[in-house]
DNA sequence: CAGATGACTCCCA
DNA sequence: CTGGGAGCCATCT
């Protein structure tokens, strides 16, 4: 699932479960944890519900910057701008998993820039 | 088997 | 908004 998310998006842990509909939370960060050190799965786009980034030191961070994920001055990222709105419905359905529920409209008008 | 831990979340004061 | 505390669950002592 975590392959599936689009460089500059990120989902939380909380999504992940929910997309796979079985561990808790924790498991996914216990998994991402076991990743090799060079693997090429895009560890870095999952974050804690709050956007905040739960990994140490500022490599996490540097590449969501890199792949241009702005962060607030509270060191957040905007999940409002930058959050996946989850697997599509029919790859959730072609792959056991489930989709996310849609987001709130503030959030929605938050990534069309509108102002 | 009891206890501690952690890349998690919620809820409440 | 913030901190504390309690659920949570697979791992590891």
């Amino acid at each position: 699932v975590v392959v599936r998310i689009a460089p500059g998006m990120v989902a939380t842990y909380g999504d992940i479960t929910a997309i796979v509909g079985l561990e808790g939370a924790r498991e996914v960060g216990n998994a991402l944890r076991e990743l090799p050190a060079g693997s090429d799965l895009p560890w870095q786009r999952v974050l804690s519900r709050d956007g905040t980034i739960s990994t140490r030191g500022l490599r996490q961070r540097e590449l969501l910057e890199a792949e241009g994920v702005a962060f607030d001055a509270a060191s957040r990222a905007i999940l409002a701008r930058h959050r996946w709105p989850g697997p599509a419905a029919e790859w959730a359905a072609a792959h056991g998993c489930r989709t996310l529920p849609p987001r709130d409209e503030g959030d929605r008008s938050e990534q069309l820039g509108l102002f």
